[in-house]
DNA sequence: ACCTGAACACCGTTCAAGT
DNA sequence: ACCTGAACACCGTTCAAGT
């Protein structure tokens, strides 16, 4: 009979796998869980093997975001602006909810990846394509990217609400007098069957488009005075 | 003479000296210094004393994300719902801008402290004396803060990227064939003197603004055929 | 009642060693 | 070249002890 072997084969560690298995645990027990120990550990392997491959956890989280990005769905210059950036916005949204993570990581990261850059490319590019001048371009991108950050930051810290706490107990808790609109809208709406939250996302994207078109007027951004 | 003391006096703790401490260390160095050892350290005591006024380390950042809210301005029913909204949202950015850590620390807490509670009973208030539905007090609340919250997420992303890497630097690498209108923006309306991206808000925040005083009409939140 | 020391099970990371 | 063991300076938290 062969004994099991004392060490992990060679060649079973690269670069990729060990994106994907911080992937996976990020994904499976969140952030926190991503440890390099905890990775080397799904690989089969000793943690300090894993240093052989990056310099250190930062450049792990920083490919991590960027493979977020890569799974966002590019707007085509072909199309309407309207409908590429409304595809795209949905298609962005999908990404950072399946990577709830996502968002809180971003705002550590300094170093922009390949895909977040190209990403970037095409949005500028349809924008400037449907007549958008320079400081328009400008605007229209971060009010809408604005827009979509923020939605899913708030999808994402209502689901754990929901998780630590059942809803139910939360609004019991609200004094009614003191919160009358707040109970007023828990009972009468949250709580009813056909609402959903993320049913706001296309309202919101929506407005936010029809305000970007406005900025397609030169008059628009002039001073007021 | 007296010789220096062997041990901190007693009562020198207290649940809101060690919350303000908190703070002041996040404000200062960053979420990552905020430890239960560095916040004893800085009240001049172990570790361990501080698990006599709070149970946790949770409790401690759950009532570190309500401080934050409690600086919020709240909307008043007095006025125009345009105006004081505005004002709240502005109010709110700078709060969430004083302390950068705030937005990536709200995504992973569950419980909404009372400040938190109370802002959201302002802000529902002010939308139904405006003669909002309640559906679309709904939307026009998720919508605003998505624009506050993705907005600000998005300036503290680009302070990191100014801080780890000068922006000039980074510009540089960009390889402009590959990304035209990347280097188009950064070249040409970026990098020049009056640009700042802070003055995307106010564009906004009246776009957006604009688009929620739409829902006043009953009409406009009709599904479509 | 309030603070402390020692300990436990974790981190990221370095450095010298094995194959 | 690739993986490992031991170590260092950290974490949050528990538990028994001091005053």
């Amino acid at each position: 009979m062969t004994s099991p072997p004392a060490r992990a084969p060679r060649n079973t560690l690269s670069r990729d796998r060990i994106i994907a298995a911080a992937k996976k645990i990020a994904d499976d027990e969140g952030l926190d869980a991503v440890t390099i120990r905890r990775i080397a550990a799904e690989l089969g392997v000793k943690a300090m093997a894993v240093y052989h491959h990056v310099t250190n956890k930062d450049e792990i989280l920083d490919e991590l975001i960027d493979l977020v990005f890569s799974e966002v769905e590019a707007p085509a210059i072909s199309g309407p602006w309207r409908d590429e950036l409304a595809r795209r916005c949905r298609s962005m949204r999908e990404a950072l909810r399946r990577h709830p993570w996502a968002v809180g990581l971003m705002e550590t990261r300094g170093t922009p990846g390949p895909a977040n850059l190209a990403g970037h490319e095409a949005v500028l590019g349809v924008l400037r394509a449907a007549g958008f001048s320079i400081p328009a371009t400008a605007h229209a991108f971060a009010i809408l990217d604005a827009f979509v950050y923020g939605f899913v930051l708030q999808e994402t810290m209502l689901d754990i609400v929901e998780i630590t706490e059942i809803a139910p107990d939360f609004a019991a808790a609200i004094n009614p007098a003191l919160f009358p609109h707040l109970t007023e809208m828990t009972t009468q709406h949250v709580m009813s069957d056909g609402y959903r939250f993320a049913d706001s996302f296309e309202v919101g994207l929506t407005l936010t488009l029809d305000g970007i078109g406005r900025l397609l007027d030169p008059g628009e951004l002039a001073a007021p005075e």
